[in-house]
DNA sequence: CGGCCGCCCTGACAAATGTCACGGTCGGGG
DNA sequence: CCCCGACCGTGACATTTGTCAGGGCGGCCG
């Protein structure tokens, strides 16, 4: 592993300084990488790129002012020709599904090995896509969300933890229809409460959208 | 900064290998720290600890097998000459205050710099105490638990996700009594819901306990 | 066109959840 | 000693939640 000519020019997102930092150190390890941004917010990534150029982004999920999926999505309309590769604590099924409609060239879990981000790198910079295989099936099992448009609003409004009238007076819509909704949620995540059916959507990742 | 003759010997416990293998990078490039040893559980914190006899272990709070807090007090517990910095994602205030009273000598979230880290790991080794002032601020003002021992246990129990009639199953309570700690609980902490009154409670630390 | 299907909306009903008032036990002061 | 407060346990009651059957649109296919 090494060494052409020029390095490969990285761009670093995550909240966490911390762990953003660490990163950084790790990848400069290698000498045919070089990190040449980092930012902590994810509405800051195009922007940064954009003074930078990186050849590519790792952008981690959960990111305040924009999150990751968002972020590549508006990366990739920005600088085509940068690659980005989503680095993400949870392996939340959904989220490899939103992150490669989005535009990801891979999408790599905190649990990997230290050793194999370098070689994910390359991989992404070569035109390859990076998929952790066991994700991928685990997505493929998964599927697509069965809930339908009204019900994932419902849902993702009940997150607040407001009663039903809460929820009818911010929706606009009767008592009894977003209870319908909610129940209708339950049913499909095979849920037995309204708690329960939210833990699974949000595991899955379909409550992700705006 | 560096160097008396020999290093500090450090040992890393994170869940995420990425993570962990990324601080031990970072970790590396000071010349006067050196890690020894690195486990993904906190059940493997206190038999790693023996065999490779570190000076100072950085512990993460989330981990499987055995929460950081409970490594910890283990830890002080087993090798009392080794001392305990606690890193850890989320500020949650009541955290803090419990890795103290485990006999821990830092406690760092992972939003801080990164160059602050080295730091802190020395100052830990020398005998001196690392906190988040900020943190610190917050923690006094969340003061210790309101709650229970009951309505503590019933309401880690119902993070489960179970109905009022399991739950008294699975403490040998009346239906009644269970519903009453929550309300209890519901009340103390302000919520509405017994699913807010679980999420303001977790967000306390006041569910850590065994 | 007519039937069919999916989605949205709604009200009525049963089951769960949350609240309340009450009794019992234990320990510390006055 | 007796009172008081804190905690635990319990059942009765109102409120909320979840389920069901059904009606109104709009699109698709025979």
């Amino acid at each position: 592993m090494s060494g052409g000519s020029t390095p490969i020019r990285l761009l670093l997102a995550d909240d966490q300084a911390l762990v953003r930092g660490a990163l950084a150190a790790l990848l400069s390890l290698e000498d045919d990488l070089t990190v040449v941004a980092e930012v902590g917010r994810g509405d800051e990534v195009v922007p940064e790129a954009r003074r930078s150029a990186p050849d590519v982004a790792l952008l981690d999920v959960e990111m305040p002012g924009l999150d990751g999926i968002a972020a590549t999505a508006a990366l990739r309309a920005a600088l085509p020709t940068c690659r980005v590769l989503v680095v993400t604590t949870f392996g939340r099924p959904g989220y490899l599904r939103r992150a490669m409609e989005a535009g990801a060239s891979g999408f790599v879990v905190k649990d990997t090995p230290a050793r194999q981000l370098a070689d994910a790198v390359r991989r992404v910079h070569a035109g390859l896509r990076v998929v952790d295989p066991t994700l991928a099936a685990e997505t493929l099992a998964a599927g697509v969300s069965p809930l339908t448009e009204r019900e994932t609003e419902v849902l993702r409004t009940a997150r607040g933890g407001g009663s039903a009238a809460d929820l009818a007076r911010a929706l606009h819509l009767s008592e009894g229809t977003v209870r319908n909704h909610l129940s209708a949620a339950i049913g499909k995540t095979g849920a037995r409460n309204r708690a329960d059916a939210i833990r699974v959507a949000e595991q899955n990742g379909w409550l992700l959208g705006e």
